[in-house]
DNA sequence: AAATATTTATTGTTTTTCGATAAATTTTAG
DNA sequence: CTAAAATTTATCGAAAAACAATAAATATTT
């Protein structure tokens, strides 16, 4: 059970790279970087509001709530 | 241009109190109620986590990116 | 009105972001 | 393949904020 995020889908989607996203979003590369691949614990609203704004989606679009539970019942993944 | 937290739309479809969610999600009553009414400033991941588990819903469900820039030019709201 | 539930406020602790930076790794070009 | 560029990983420290605990105020319900 996990939140993920799902920077990279969005950012294919809007031809953006992560320096440029950084850039435009007023975080690090290596703070982005951390965002990007889950390693975060938590997120302010105030970054998820300019990725938002920069990546032009709702915080849906980035945020994913996975439940083991409600997968295949034969262990896939 | 905010984050909004859309915690009361899914009690009232999952028909939960404050306090009952306060109690299975883990929190307490009064943190519930902060983030219920925006007054949070982020989020931990295994809050929103516990969140969308207990009320079985998706992030997109709670969480809500408006962009004052993108509603109508004529100041309203 | 009384009981219950929710909200607001305060204090202290702990967690985590985030900047800054550097090093390691990966990806992209030539 | 090699070199450059981009990204990721890792530290460190500082600032921000969650969260618990608690109490008081407010609102809701019965």
């Amino acid at each position: 059970m996990e939140i993920l995020v799902n920077l990279d889908v969005m950012m294919a989607k809007r031809k953006i790279s992560a320096g440029e996203l950084a850039e435009r979003v007023g975080i690090t590369p290596a703070n982005l970087s951390i965002l990007k691949n889950n390693k975060a614990k938590a997120i302010r609203f105030s970054t998820l509001m300019a990725l938002c704004r920069e990546l032009r989606c709702q915080p849906g679009d980035l945020l994913e709530f996975v439940d083991d539970q409600q997968e295949g019942s034969d262990g896939r993944t």
